[in-house]
RNA sequence: GGGCGAAUAGCUCAGCUGGUUAGAGCACCUGCCUUACACGCAGGGUGUCGGGGGUUCGAAUCCCUCUUCGCCCA
């Protein structure tokens, strides 16, 4: 029976289809992603937790490009911390999505000829959990494609008993200390959801409309007439007032006379406020309380009436005064659209419309829906935000929770600080009702714990509110109610809240982040996380948003069959810059992914060519190799692999604070995932693959101590290597990995320790001056167009014996690498190519026919030319007082070295073109 | 209207508290099927650091101003 893992049997491609699904089943039955609480140092263990709670995401969603990057970012933080020997804790989950899902099903019923109203609440509630559970969680299964590791036994649900005692306990809490409360104003209203809208959830955008001038004739002197200007006619029969500045002498004299109303004649006063802004339109402003935030502030300073004269789905509506219809009867029945055409035709034909001009504005729109959203006078349940936002607010001050990039900290103190209360009523079915009830008999009021059969004051029969809570409610508690919060030993609660990093979209930092704050003060008394960390956002070439509607998106499962979850995850993660958005082609996907595919395929190719040269007969641990046996090579990729460790640990770290807050020096610093993957990269590619790699061919070709100290370095660098990139790359690195020779079995690479640098070692010197001799061979043929086959022979000449041996030393190497023999001999005289290397080093290379002489001479002049330019701008410097007194002395002394080192380099180029012939 | 930020190679971006001979990835150009890899190898930087002023011995970096763009909020 052939062993799989033999390294002679792996497959010239990487097959990620076969590969993935099984890795991930291996993973997840053997513990790997399982968190214990016992492990914590919170609790007494001996580890540091770190935990990531995860953006949960809709429970009837499917998987986007945003979740691919998003949680890329979140898995690659959790394996590295894994690794680096936390307690690793990443917390999945999902949102009901009150409004969402209850689209979803409505949408349903409504093709099988029936509606939620027709259902009754309670058979609607049911059907809904039904669709939730037989088609929900979709997502989930999705995020284990891309590689995602997260501990599944804790999956959470914002709808689950135990997240909804949680929500219960916390409107209850809130209730009592009075930061709950009703709220009778104007809110926004979708009409087409038939629910109120948070502040956040209406988003402004940009249109073009039309400003109208219509004239409001005085009363008693039809001579005179009043113009305002309003982008919204058809909410003229709600007009109870006109307004005018007051100290707007153009409309002084009419202030509390009275107007005629122009479509249903009834006389509304001219009032003056502050509110007015004198420049814009006509400077007189129609007060419509009901249907505009602004006019219902102007309405209660005036105690004008307020009344509503459109339906809930936005159709007019008459509120009559008693003095008569508000609304004529032509009009109502008719939707906003229709209504505001007929009004307008109306007031123009009785030429009372002055004038229209275009107007551009900010529309808000249902973040849903994209309906066009209604201000509207109703009841609703707010939270009083200020006193929860002062600790909020406070903690990215004082530097306990740090925000990236660090622009947003800016946005967030400027939202923190001019709060406003939060609009949490929705009028669905589809969520938390709000746990209020009031007594039908004597009209008590309370919000309980647990449901009352009757009021507690007078016994007289209690009923509930009918709105449910915004979904948002339930996840600002996520970071902790999905811990067991209200458990009576809540061990995941003390082991791993606060938790450490959060990864989202910009777009939900005031729904859903800077609200978890505030929640994390009032329930625990604790920030919820240190980080939050901001990701870009997908977007086209076109710059546009990948959207649904757009049809501009890539599904990442289809990335994932292609190419790989890998590919997927190293092409996220390499143009995943701090704040800076993710560029793919959605008609190009061999192109986006790319980097991805290619690298993926390098590393596969790169492990499948060491492991094979290794072979599978056992291999001296890197500690039992004495240091004196190691290689020049060996100890430059040594040293190499240090600098990628730093690099990589530079670019995701730090994990955590060491005291109670972010110091200055690293608020900004660490969860550059690009530079991370970067490094990593190079390393592997630029280092290990094209020098390394090539550098130990010959050595393992002679059996011999030197072959086995060769085969000790390639396994301990290469396994390094893996592990460093087994958070960007998890599939391709764990398969990878377990067919190195010191592979034990049962054990996984998402559980191996992550690299530690250890010290530098000297005597890399040679292989750095024999790269430098391979680079120059190759460039000299390259500008001679000397084919790639053709052997040379290359005469290093200098003057230091040392560094002559050095080279000498190396040269199999460099003849492997450079088709070209090494000479110590003086160089023949006649037409050579010539290179003065970095280290001093010159090469010559005798070719007789090949080398124009001129043309050799003007490269060495030009190169010297520019050398020159820049010595004098050096000794420009050097010369000037004000410098070598002003600048730091080892700037200057640096100077100083740079100015004897490019002083000998132009001495050897002169010497050169001297030698050549040239003046 | 208020606030924040950006402008560096064809594209996406690094360049920290002023001191590098301005960088990376991708793209591009040239030559190569070199027995792990053409999804590769070797070589090549293609730039008025948005314009203008200022501070400084020294500015891509700091200040002012103009232009253009983006984001958040109202």
């Amino acid at each position: 029976m052939t062993n799989p893992e033999n390294p002679a049997e792996i497959p010239p491609l990487y097959d990620a289809g076969a590969t993935e699904g099984a890795l991930y089943a291996e993973w997840e039955a053997a513990g790997v992603f399982r968190a214990d609480p016992a492990r914590s140092r919170r609790t007494g263990g001996d580890r540091e937790p770190y935990t990531i709670v995860i953006p949960p995401p809709n429970v009837t969603g499917v998987l986007h490009m945003g979740h691919g990057l998003n949680n890329t970012a979140q898995d690659v933080l959790i394996r590295w911390r894994r690794m680096a020997g936390d307690e690793a804790l990443w917390v999945p989950g999902t949102d009901h999505a009150g409004i969402a899902t209850q689209n979803v099903v409505e949408k349903q019923l409504a093709r099988e000829g029936t509606s939620r109203e027709a259902l009754g609440r309670e058979a609607f509630v049911e059907r809904v959990k039904e669709h939730v559970e037989k088609t929900g969680g979709v997502i989930l299964q999705q995020l284990r494609a891309i590689g995602a590791s997260c501990d599944w036994e804790r999956t959470a649900y914002t709808f689950s008993p135990e997240l909804s005692r949680a929500v219960r306990e916390v409107f209850v809490r809130l209730y009592d200390d009075g930061l709950i409360y009703r709220g009778h104003r104007v809110i926004h209203w979708c009409p087409r959801c038939l629910t109120s809208l948070s502040d956040e959830e209406a988003e402004f955008h940009d249109e073009t409309g039309a400003l109208y001038h219509v004239a409001y004739p005085v009363a008693g002197d039809p001579a005179r007439s009043v113009t305002v200007a309003t982008t919204r006619p058809e909410t003229l029969p709600g007009d109870v007032a006109v307004a005018v500045h007051p100290d707007d002498e153009r409309y002084a004299d009419l202030v509390g006379k009275f107007l005629v109303h122009p479509l249903n004649g009834l006389p509304i006063p001219v009032i003056a406020d502050t509110y007015v802004d004198r420049a814009f339109g006509t400077g007189a402003l129609k007060i419509t309380p009901a249907h505009d935030a602004n006019d219902f502030d102007v309405g209660k300073r005036h105690a004008l009436p307020m009344p509503v004269i459109l339906t809930p789905d936005a159709f007019l509506k008459d509120d009559p005064s008693p003095d008569g219809p508000r609304t004529p009867a032509e009009f109502v029945g008719m939707d906003r659209e229709k209504g505001r055409k007929a009004i307008v035709k109306l007031l123009d034909a009785r030429g009372h419309l002055v004038k229209r001009e275009q107007h551009q504005h900010a529309v808000r729109h249902c973040y849903r829906c994209d309906t066009v959203v209604e201000p509207r006078l109703s009841d609703q349940w707010f939270v009083k935000m200020a006193p929860l936002a002062a600790p909020a607010l406070q903690a990215v001050r004082d530097g306990t929770i740090r925000v990236l990039p660090e622009r947003w900290e800016a946005v967030y103190v400027n939202w923190m600080e001019g709060i406003r209360d939060w609009n949490i009523s929705r009028q669905i079915w589809w969520g938390h009702r709000v746990p209020v009830w009031h007594c039908e008999a004597c009209g008590f009021e309370k919000a309980y714990r647990d449901d009352p059969t009757a009021c507690e004051k007078c016994g007289g029969a209690v009923a509930q509110e009918t709105d449910v809570l915004d979904t948002w409610f339930s996840s600002w508690l996520w970071p902790f109610s999905t811990l067991g919060w209200l458990a009576k030993d809540p061990a995941d609660l003390r082991a791993f809240y606060p938790t450490d990093a959060l990864v989202t979209a910009p777009e939900i930092l005031f729904f859903w982040v800077a609200r978890m704050i505030m929640a994390g003060y009032y329930c625990v008394g604790r920030a919820p996380f240190h980080t939050v960390y901001l990701t870009g956002t997908v977007r086209d070439m076109q710059h546009r948003k990948m959207s649904k509607s757009l049809g501009n998106g890539i599904d990442p499962l289809d990335v994932v069959a292609t190419f790989g979850a890998d590919a997927l995850r190293y092409t996220l993660l390499q143009g995943m810059g701090l704040g800076v958005d993710v560029m793919l082609d959605p008609t190009d996907l061999e192109k986006s992914f790319a980097p991805g595919r290619n690298f993926a395929t390098k590393l596969w190719n790169i492990g499948r060519f060491l492991l094979m040269s290794v072979g599978s007969e056992p291999v001296r641990a890197i500690g039992d190799v004495p240091e004196s046996s190691l290689a020049s090579a060996d100890r430059w990729i040594l040293n190499r692999l240090n600098g990628a460790i730093g690099d990589c640990d530079a670019a995701i770290g730090p994990a955590r604070p060491a005291g109670a807050t972010w110091p200055e020096s690293q608020r900004n610093a660490g969860m550059r995932l690009d530079a991370y993957a970067e490094s990593a990269r190079r390393f592997v590619w630029n280092d290990l693959a094209d020098w390394y790699v090539e550098a130990t061919k010959g050595r393992l070709q002679q059996p011999g101590d030197d072959r086995e100290v060769a085969r000790a370095v390639l396994t301990h660098v290469f396994d390094q290597a893996l592990r460093l990139l087994h958070p960007a790359m998890p599939f391709i690195t764990e398969s990878l990995w377990r067919r190195l020779p010191t592979y034990v079995p049962g054990t996984f690479l998402a559980t191996a320790a992550w690299p530690v640098a250890t010290a530098s070692r000297s005597g890399d010197d040679a292989f750095d001056a024999a790269r430098q001799v391979i680079t120059g061979i190759r460039q000299l043929r390259s500008d001679y167009a000397i084919p790639p086959g053709q052997q040379l022979t290359a005469h290093v000449v200098t003057a230091d014996a040392a560094r002559r041996a050095l080279v000498h030393g190396e040269a199999a190497f460099i003849t492997r690498l450079s088709k070209c023999t090494l000479s110590a001999e003086a160089p023949p005289a006649g037409a050579a190519a010539h290179a003065v290397l970095p280290n001093g080093v010159e090469l010559v290379l005798p070719l007789a026919g090949l080398v124009d002489l001129d043309k050799e001479i003007a490269k060495l002049r030009g190169e010297r030319e520019n050398l020159e330019k820049q010595l004098v701008a050096l000794r420009g410097r050097l010369a000037n007082e004000k410098f070598t007194a002003k600048a730091p002395a080892e700037l200057v002394e640096a100077e100083r070295a740079k100015e004897r080192d490019w002083t000998t380099r132009r001495d050897q180029l002169d010497a050169k073109v001297r030698s050549l012939g040239g003046a």
